[in-house]
Formats: structure tokens, sequence, C-alpha cells
DNA sequence: TATTGTTATACTCTATAACTATA
DNA sequence: TATAGTTATAGAGTATAACAATA
């Protein structure tokens, strides 16, 4: 478990190297990369899917639209709350990252077997179901 | 990449939790541990362990020995060094931290199959030496 | 000159509680 | 009453640069 801590942090340190011109921190990469995978989300949704909660979002979500990335469209179905739409820019950087995340992850894992990476999944689904 | 990242918050979060009544953070926890594991160190050997800055660790340092956990003992070898000593009741709550983590563990990992964890370690392994 | 560790500084992440608007 | 999201607040993590002491 101590591993996996290092593991993450020097993963982030290294993402984080690589989209440097873009300056995103790894909450901005991961909130960009979920919105590209998932298309429009809640602010609620948005919290699920990272584990943060709404108001830690509240600051990143707000330097991304000031920086033009994403816009909070109002939902007409619900007027407490908004979707997260990214804008063309948004989307372009986050392509971005989400390249770079797939180019470390191939590089990775290129020489593992398919044996290996599910049971890496099957260890890290085992380990946030006990969480 | 995503799923490690929710993972590592998600275990965090629930160490936190079952260690709340000795108000360790992560970051905390980790220090304590490193040092259980591998016994007395230099504050740029345990910045190495951990992956994060000396700088970072002082403040985590300062705290678990305002707490009495630890002591920075001179090293008579190289007068710019301290070795980082557990005390009595450091030692005992790394112990519980320690525990905490096993039980964790186990619980997560008593259903899944050697074979499974060995590729979770090799996984997170290439992507340390990738990062 | 280089290294060890601290200090000073600045920003980000994180959560809780209180709040507004809406359901 | 409950939920969505923000604001206010406070503490912790993070890194860089400058620094003192020592190698």
């Amino acid at each position: 478990m101590l591993a996996l801590q290092r593991t993450t942090h020097a993963v982030l340190h290294a993402l984080g190297g690589e989209l440097a011109d873009l300056h995103l921190t790894a909450a901005e990469t991961n909130a960009l990369a979920n919105l590209a995978d998932r298309g429009a989300l809640s602010v609620s949704q948005l919290s699920s899917e990272t584990g943060t909660k709404a108001s830690t979002l509240t600051n990143v979500l707000d330097r991304l639209e000031n920086r033009g990335y994403l816009v909070r469209e109002p939902d007409a179905a619900d007027r407490r709350s908004f979707r997260l739409v990214l804008t063309e820019s948004g989307a372009t950087v986050a392509a971005r990252a989400r390249e770079a995340i797939t180019d470390l992850e191939d590089r990775a894992l290129g020489s593992l077997s398919p044996t290996q990476i599910a049971g890496f999944h099957a260890v890290i689904t085992a380990l946030r179901e006990v969480s």
C-alpha cells in the first residue's frame, strides 16, 4: 500500500512534467480527463467519479472555466444543477492530457502480459471495495 | 491511471478513518511506517523513500517530534545530518498504523490469487520505472 | 564547491459547516 | 425536508529559492 502511494505520487509528478506547458495540476487534469471520457457531467457526478468533495471541485472548476476550458451550463431539467461542458480548447487540452496518460501507460505496460494487467485491475478494484 | 489515483485516494481516506483516534495524516503515517520498516533514516533518505522533498518533510517531522513520536538525533558521522529515531510511543503508534494497513490489505487481497497480486506488483513497479 | 536540512513563500488540495436556491 | 452547488474557513501537502552549517 505504501508502494501504491509512492507510485501514484511518481506517476502524477511525471505526468505534470510532460504537461508542464499546459500548466495543469493533477486535480485539473483529472477533471478534464473525466469530462472527456464521460461527456458533460454535473458537479456531483464528477465528485463521485474523482472521489473528491464538491466544495473541493469548485476551485478547480473555477480555474478551468476562467481559462476557457469548460462552461457551467444551466441544466434545464434541474435548475439547482449545472452541466460541465468542455469547450473546444478544453477538449483539445483534455485530448493532450489523455494522450500523455495513454503514452505513459503504454510505455509502462508494453512489456507486461494481459494476465499481469488483469491482476492489477483486480487488486485496485478490491482495494477500492474495502475502502 | 485515473483508477489508480482514485484507489489511492480511497485507501488513504479509509486508512485515515481507521486511525482517526491517532489523528495521523497520510504523510505522517507514511513517515512513521517507513521509519518502522527501515529503522532510523536521515531526512534525505526518508525523502527518497517517500518521494517527497526534504522541505515538505520538515513540517511533518516537526509535528511528529512535537508529539513525541520521534527524535532528531545528531549524526556523529556527518554533523549536517540527523538520524530520525522513533521513540517508544512512536514505535507503538507505527505498529498500530502498520496493523491497520495490513488488515486492509488482507481484507482486500484475501479473495485474490497470488498471480493477480504478482501482476499488481509488476504493474506498479513498471509505472514507477517510467515515471 | 557540493550537500544536508531548515526557513520563507506561494499555491493547491482537502474537508466541514453554513448558506442560497431549488426540488 | 432534502439536494445541488458555492462560500468561508482552516489545515495540510507540495515545491522552489535562499540560507546556514558542514563536507
